[in-house]
Order: structure tokens, then sequence, then C-alpha cells
RNA sequence: GGAGAGAUGCCAGAGCGGUUUAAUGGGGCGGUCUCGAAAACCGUUGGGCAGGCAACUGCCCCGGGGGUUCGAAUCCCUCUCUCUCCGCCA
């Protein structure tokens, strides 16, 4: 969420955000709104003054002996337009709050303005695109021949585009969810937490998926719930409403959730196979730090995430997204792509990006520098590290040898038995 | 799901409609005393909104929301959460 100070004192800034990222808000009705709303907060305000003084004179008064009879009178009037106006407050603030959520986050001034995935600028490649002296075979052949999975299946349970995973499939995810996790508990210092897969309507407006992304959730009528997207929504909300220590910044979780996303109106090609499916399961990172040092913390955040492809072995290029390409909440953002050899193409795994205050302030997270320090909004991070389908789609396309086995990187032969392969 | 109890400041904990601008402890911070420390004593201690260049001023916040009243932490309604007991359950 932007404040509204600075909307009121940075309208033709936040105009062309609002345009740089492609969206459209209700900027000018909102500034009249706005506006309505201070004259009449300082009409309400000067007669609640007017109120707490004579109230005061009127239990002085009846202590005293008196009849404050007339006081009482005229207070009664005093009260009676406090009450209209407070109405009409509330009517406006309803108005307000409601367009305000509808402002996505102002872009970071490094990032490039632009409106396509075209104008997103390459920043690194690493490794080479592996070099297969055959027909790169497509993950979803792979998988099937190996049994690692059974897409038909899954459809029978719970529709299209829900995988299911079985035997050594089964076994490579839970392989890889716990190598993702020990990586970065171990080495980067994070903490792990295993969260809710449910969130409720607050912390899913805290992190900004709504109201915008609200069709793109699957939601519980009967408790109002939502099923995560992502686990960024309860490692954000976990410091809801909180001041943090100073002292304790940065704060780093990670967490393993499964992460559920209607992906209306999807289909096709873009989607066979495990490239893009309802339900999937990813390792998050989520950091909270101070103002200052959160475009440094995303550096070493993306680190932490392509430590993850490096360990595998991967392929993966790193993109710095475009303005057009920014999410709602993001102020900056990594996409972190891997070679697909079979598809010929990027494939997203993760996504890193600094929100700035903006979810901060949705959620109320503040730190407080010091002692007797004034507390300021956090700045928050998350990225994934890393999302584990389209993984194993460049895994098992990268390390198939032909013969219709696949041999695993060695960093996953300790959670995979010792084996080097699946055959 | 049923019955009951509760939610107050950094923490504990008072508060029976108007000297409560939230008592009193504890903790933290600052000071006096001391060579230094302890003890004792004194002072201080959150958030938001609006106006103002500013010093500052006003308003709001006792779990959330609404209501009654000239006036609400206090009375009423409602929601959420926590605890105790019962039921159900992997």
């Amino acid at each position: 969420m932007l404040e509204a100070k600075f909307i009121r004192s940075n309208l033709e800034r936040v105009k062309a955000a609002v345009d740089a990222k492609g969206e459209h808000v209700e900027i000018d009705q909102y500034i009249a709104l706005d506006e309505e709303r201070r004259k009449i907060l300082q009409d309400a305000d000067a007669l609640k003054a007017d109120r707490n003084r004579v109230s005061k004179e009127i239990a002085e008064e009846k202590s005293q002996g008196g009849d404050p009879a007339e006081k009482i009178k005229s207070m009664k009037d005093v009260s009676r337009r406090i009450k209209e106006l407070d109405d009409k407050l509330r009517d406006i603030e309803e108005k307000t709050d409601a367009l305000l959520m509808w402002f996505p986050n102002m872009p970071d001034p490094s990032v490039p303005v632009g409106h396509s995935e075209d104008e997103n600028v390459v920043v690194r490649t690493w490794g080479e695109k592996p070099t297969l002296d055959f027909e790169p075979v497509p993950h979803w052949d792979i998988g099937e021949a190996l049994g690692l999975f059974d897409f038909a299946r899954g459809s029978t349970i719970a529709g299209s585009n829900f995988s299911l995973f079985k035997g050594d499939g089964a076994k490579l995810v839970r392989a890889l969810v716990t190598f993702m996790l020990d990586m970065h508990t171990k080495k980067y210092g994070y903490t792990e937490v295993w969260p809710p897969s449910l969130a409720n309507r607050d912390c899913m407006t805290g992190t900004g998926q709504l109201p915008k992304l609200a069709e793109d959730m699957y939601h519980c009528q009967v408790d109002d719930l939502f099923l995560i997207p992502t686990a960024e929504v309860p490692l954000t909300n976990l410091h809801k409403g909180e001041i943090l220590d100073g002292e304790r910044l940065p704060v780093c979780y990670t967490a393993y959730s499964p992460c559920f996303r209607r992906e209306a109106g999807s289909y096709g090609k873009e989607t066979r196979g495990l490239n893009r499916v309802h339900q999937f399961d990813k390792v998050e990172l989520v950091k909270f730090v101070t103002p200052e040092s959160s475009n440094d913390e995303l550096e070493k955040l993306v680190g932490n995430a392509e430590a993850v492809l490096q360990a595998l072995g991967l392929h993966y290029r790193v993109s710095l997204l475009c303005t057009g390409e920014l999410s709602f909440a993001a102020a900056k953002c990594y996409d972190l792509e891997v070679w697909s050899p079979a598809q010929q193409k990027w494939l997203e795994v993760s996504s890193c990006s600094n929100f700035g205050d903006f979810q901060a302030r949705r959620a109320g997270i503040r730190y407080r520098p010091g002692k007797g320090e004034k507390a300021r909004y956090v700045h928050t991070l998350n990225g994934s590290g890393v999302a584990l389908p389209r993984t194993i789609v460049a895994i098992l396309e990268t390390y198939q040898t032909g013969d219709g086995k696949v041999s695993l990187p060695g960093a996953l032969v300790p959670y995979m038995d010792g084996r080097e392969a699946l055959e």
C-alpha cells in the first residue's frame, strides 16, 4: 500500500509509475475523496475537542452540586453533529481505503521501463546449454516411461493439470525439498518454518494477493479461507502487526509449502506436462530487512536461489524484470529461468522480489531501529528457492542419458539413498 | 460442536458511567549519590491521523466492529482469538 501523504505530494510520480506498470487506478477520484475526507476530519476533530472540554466542565459542576442542564442540552446538538460527520467519514474512508488497495507499488529507480518480456534485462547466464548426441526427449515422456508421475490419474482425482508423482518421482520431490531446506538453513542461516497452507482474507490483503488476484486463488467459502498460492503469504504475515527489534534484522525464514493456483484460462502447449500445474511444491525464502539494506539483501537472496540451481548443475539465466512485467506489489524483481533442452526454452523457477515497505504497510510490520527511536516500516523480500516442477523438468531433460535413464546430479545422490540414476 | 472464563501500556496487574490526561508493581532508559558498582531516591517510557516551515496543537486507539449516553476501558450487540471442561476426530 502506498501512503496517502505520499500520493498527495507525489501525484505525477505515482501516475507515471501506475502507467509504467500497465495498471489502471481511479487516481483522480481518490484524490477528490481524500480531500473531502481531510476537510470533514478537521471539522469533526474541532467538535470533539469542544465536547471533551465541556464534558469535563459538566463533571466538575455536578461534583460541586451545580446543575449543568444548559450545557448538557447544547452538547446534545454537538454530539449529533459529530455523529453525522463520523458517519460521513466512515463512508468516505471505506471508499478511499478500497481505492488505495488498487494502487500498485512504485518500481525501484533501478528497474528498466518497459511493457513486455522483451524489455527485461538478462543480467547473467550460468552454465552452458547441455549438448546431447541424441534427440532430447521431453520430460513428460521420460517421466511416464520411468513411472515417475501419472498425469491421467492426477486428473481423475482433481482435474486437468493436477500432477501426481509416484515411486521414484515422489521420492525425488521429497529429496529436492529436503535438499533445498538443508542448504538454506545450514549454509545461509534461514530459520525453517512449516506454515498453514490456508490463510485468511486479512493475510491475503497484507501481502497483496487481494484484491487484485482474487480470481487466481482457490477459496473455501464456508470459512472464507484461501489456499496459499505461495509460502510468501504465511511467512510474510508471520510478523503481521508487530514491531520487530531492529537488532534482530535481517530476519530470514525459509519454508516448504504446497502452492495452489487456479491458472484460470491457461491451456494448451504451455501447460503440457509439469510446465504449469494447479498445485506444486516450492521452497520459499522471505526476509524482513531495513530499508537501507533491502536492495543488497535482494542480491543475496537471488544468490541463495541461484546456489540451488548451481548445486544441481542446471543451466539458467537471471533477468531483471522491466516495469510492465513487475508484479503488483513488487518494487524490483529478478526472475530465474532454467533451460529445458527438449522444449528449447527457458522456464521460470524463481521470482525474487523486493517489496519495499508496500507489504509492510498493508500488514503493519515495523521495526524499532534503537531504544527510544520511532518505529519504521521494514522492507520485505521474498523469492523461490526454488519451485519444484520446472526444476524437475530441467533435471530430467538435462540428465537424460539417451537409453531411457536419467542420471542424478551429485547433490541429490545422498537424498536418493545413494543412487546415481533413475531407471 | 456444547458449557464456562478471559483479552487493558514493554511485562504483570487494578479499574463498581464523570479528578483516569489508565492506579500500582516490575523491566528498560536517563539522573542524583559513589573511585566504581549495588542499594536508595528522582525523572522518563507506545501507536496512528490531521493542521503547521517549525517549536507545537487537536483528534483517535484499553482484542476488532457497531450501539446507548452530554460523557464509555467501564453498559448493550456482534465478531475474532486465548484458556478450562465436555463431545467428536487423524
